[in-house]
RNA sequence: GCCCCCAUCGUCCAGCGGCCUAGGACUCCGCCCUUUCAAGGCGGCAACGGGGAUUCGAAUUCCCCUGGGGGCACCA
């Protein structure tokens, strides 16, 4: 039998990068058994859904390259696979399941279902409604020839207990005093999430379900609905949930937690799924940086952690660098010159593009997030706007700096092939002639040429700026000393 | 209150009765390389929550406690 996962977000969010997670596990478990991988959208909710979350979740799921075979907003065999389009089916179902004597007609009160709650509560016993609030067969009847809306609870068999075989959690058991009759359909006909979910998944042909722990104690709800419905059970597997630094539940509070947040600060996809595979599972041997395609190969849902897992962002900016390390410069280079050119607000001339291309590589070494590629080069092609005032202070107030730079103003100016050589030639000839260590001698340049301590390798650089700019920005430099 | 899940370095993951004086990765701290910052190399700090039980032997099995998490909606 082929295997058919589903992830089933609601656009009634962002896409979050728990969501994400369970969206790569099913990816993955997906392909590595060469099943087939569907989208659906659970958009039962009217009133919190919006377009904006639904997009949002789209544009990262493929962002991520977490491709699905199927389902929304490409289509397949079983028609659109969002859920606000076939509430007639959950509603034929739950009205099938109450001539069938699996469901009825509610008309407990909120007054009355709290009564039980108190009263549960005040005995010890489970707060699961039972039905036992409900008016006589007689009632019921008559208030719904009134016309009396009433809701459609499935009716929990009880005394009774359901069983399963969680893939990541082992032997499940629930005891159904513990499980409610819950509500199917709402009093406006529309269906819960639960109804939803479960005809969804019986009539899409789903063979495992793959989500957030937080559904665990809800799956006796589903396993019963689906053999009233009379199918066969999916085989679940329930995924810990993704913490914050605190240990307590990953929102917002903690940084971000959409998808897009990540994306725009300026992480690979790649390092994304990577890292986010890592939190629950390991590919062995002890190694970190796989491909998706690798993991793919090496996918075992059973071997996933039951640990919930904290959200490191560390772990993943590291993980950043080392996929940016790993780009070629061509891909590099396309990623880039966009983020260099925003920063300027101009596109960069041809002569530029060639200082760009030949700094790139010692750039790249230094990038964990994207965005700081145009930190790095700003300085080559616009002028100094400001100083760094800590480097300043640092290496230009000493007696030395004025040493450095007037050295290194005359060794220059007789260079006249400007080669990344010929500049390290006269730099060190300057060295030894003013008697200044490499460090004493050189970080005046650096921030007369960059503004700061902290630049690219500083021969290249100034290869790259030229010998007239050189020059002009060592003198600036110097004037604002004296 | 009721039900369920979880429990190894600060964090993620290894460990599935002896190979553990508990391993890897991130972080942090040294050192090396070096014109800065990175990268890289080397080294270091750092954990089996507590108590019982089983066993010749327990991080690994069982029970209790504690701690954390989830659920108990006409939300998903």
């Amino acid at each position: 039998m082929t295997v058919r996962v589903r992830f089933a977000p609601s656009p009634t969010g962002y896409l979050h990068v728990g969501s994400a997670r369970t969206a790569l596990y099913n990816y993955l478990f997906a392909n590595a058994n060469d099943g087939v991988f569907i989208l659906r959208s659970d958009d039962t909710d009217q009133e919190r859904n919006t377009d904006e979350f639904q997009e949002d979740i789209l544009t990262h799921l493929r962002w991520l390259g977490l491709d699905w075979d199927e389902g929304f907003a490409i289509g397949g065999p079983h028609g659109s696979y969002r859920q606000s389009d076939r509430f007639d089916r959950y509603s034929e179902v739950a009205h099938d399941l109450v001539r069938a004597g699996k469901a009825y007609y509610s008309f407990a009160s909120p007054a009355q279902l709290d009564e039980f709650k108190g009263n549960a509560r005040d005995s010890g016993t489970s707060p699961a409604y039972d039905g036992s609030m409900e008016p006589s067969y007689d009632q019921v009847s008559r208030r719904l020839a009134d016309g009396e809306k009433a809701v459609v609870r499935f009716r929990v068999p009880r005394p009774g207990a359901t069983l399963f075989e969680d893939v990541v959690r082992g032997e499940m058991r629930f005891d159904h005093e513990q499980v409610d009759d819950f509500v199917m359909l709402r009093s406006d006909g529309t269906p819960t999430y639960h109804l939803a979910s479960t005809v969804d998944d019986v009539d899409y042909g789903i063979t495992h379900v793959i989500r957030g722990e937080d559904l665990l104690s809800s799956t006796p709800k589903h396993i019963l609905l689906t053999e009233a419905m009379g199918a066969e059970p999916a085989t679940y597997a329930h995924l810990s949930l993704l913490m914050g630094p605190d240990g307590k539940k990953l929102s917002k509070r903690h940084g971000d937690t959409a998808m897009s947040a990540y994306r725009l600060a300026g992480y690979l996809p790649d390092a994304m799924n990577n890292y986010l595979a890592l939190l629950g599972w390991n590919v062995g041997d002890d190694e970190e940086v796989v491909s998706l395609e690798e993991m793919v190969d090496r996918f075992d849902l059973s071997t996933v952690s039951r640990n919930p897992a904290i959200f490191d962002v560390r772990k993943l900016e590291w993980l950043n660098g080392v996929y940016i390390r790993e780009m070629d410069s061509q891909e590099f280079a396309a990623v880039a010159l966009p983020l260099v050119e925003e920063d300027l607000g101009r596109e960069l001339d041809e002569s530029e593009r060639l200082v760009f291309s030949a700094m790139l590589p010692l750039v790249k070494e230094r990038t964990k997030l994207l965005p700081e590629v145009a930190d790095q080069m700003r300085f080559l092609f616009s002028p100094i706007a400001e100083y760094d005032e800590a480097s300043w202070s640092k290496v230009m107030e000493t007696p030395e700096a004025t040493l450095a730079l007037d050295g290194a103003s005359s060794a220059l100016d007789l260079v006249d092939v400007w080669t990344t050589q010929a500049i390290d030639d006269a730099l060190r000839g300057m060295l030894t002639e003013t008697e200044l260590s490499a460090r004493k001698g050189l970080q005046p340049i650096r921030v007369a040429v960059s503004g700061s301590t902290v630049s690219p390798p500083l021969f290249e650089s100034l290869e790259a700026l030229g010998k007239d700019e050189t020059l002009a920005r060592i003198t600036a430099a110097r004037l604002r000393l004296s």
